[in-house]
DNA sequence: CATAATGCTTGCGTTATGCAAGTATATGAC
DNA sequence: GTCATATACTTGCATAACGCAAGCATTATG
């Protein structure tokens, strides 16, 4: 046993490539890239608005809070999205009946046959990199970022002060 | 069988929040944040900073070209980002002997003493991540996203135009 | 009915990004 | 040598994204 002056088990240093958050964030980026490009060159949507639009293409009608649940988006973002969308004429912003707090946000025809052509290659992207891997592989990813979405979430929550705390719980 | 105008086969809509690109990019993102928010509000650090600093922490001495491509950074973000890191004390420019056309990107004692300390941060969220899978899973999603890597790479390098094509290949 | 809370929007300063152009160095043709 | 070209990096600037304070309209509360 090691007289350590400290008490820590001679941390490994941190190699990015092998990192798994560095690794995450780069293949996410390197998958969204093609997407983004296409549909700001082809509609000049934003990341917010092309996921907005995805959201009332599912869900028409819906508040602009309930949108930035759905999409992971802040208010602010969520208003100029919208504001976006309704400029290129793939939205409608009306005040709901109920409560006039809530925006209700309805999809177009023209907004849905945007949605269309981005959703195309977004299911092209989508089968390449399922195409890559193995049907048992498949459903393991699909369980493992199942759970990492739910531990990330936690972790965002908590911030950095509660991942540095060594001795609590 | 519904007599199809279209030869589509009933393509399925979409759903933002089951769409692995989009599942990824979030879980990317929730990871990111506390350490961003860390390397931030502590050192002043930007993303391509820090990202550069882990690289010449691991090969000091680096020419600007080399650092970019081991972290996904384009040349303008590695120049910017070295001056963040000299002008923080972090890293000192220089030009190779070889060829006075490169740099030659050193990481300081300071450098060091600061990446030392993000870094704990780092593998504590690495941590709490693995924590939530198995053994078993560990090694899968490690396989899987070796695999996603390569064909997000070639997915971004094809760009959306080969990713349209229907008849080919 | 005054006060507070909620949902959303706007304005504005800061920061990041993308790209043209520039500098410095090295290489190859003649 | 020296002139054109290529390479490695840097800088400047225009544009876009972000963060947040403050605002407006509407509804809930005491």
């Amino acid at each position: 046993m090691p007289l350590s002056t400290a008490a820590q088990p001679a941390a490994p240093p941190l190699k990015l490539s092998a990192w798994l958050p560095y690794r995450l964030f780069i293949v996410a980026a390197q998958i969204a890239r093609p997407l983004e490009i296409f549909y700001g060159e082809r509609f000049g949507l934003s990341q917010a608005g092309w996921r907005i639009l995805a959201t009332i293409a599912e869900r028409t009608g819906a508040s602009a809070s309930e949108i930035g649940r759905a999409c992971a988006l802040d208010p602010f973002a969520v208003s100029r999205g919208i504001g976006q969308l309704v400029e290129l004429g793939f939205a409608r912003r009306t005040t709901a009946k109920a409560d006039r707090r809530f925006a209700s946000v309805t999809i177009t025809p023209k907004g849905q046959q945007a949605f269309g052509e981005i959703a195309t290659l977004g299911r092209a992207i989508e089968a390449r990199l399922l195409a890559s891997l193995s049907g048992d592989e498949r459903s393991r990813i699909d369980a493992a970022v199942d759970k990492l979405e739910g531990e990330s979430a936690r972790i965002e929550q908590g911030g950095w002060r509660s991942l540095l705390e060594r001795a609590t719980s």
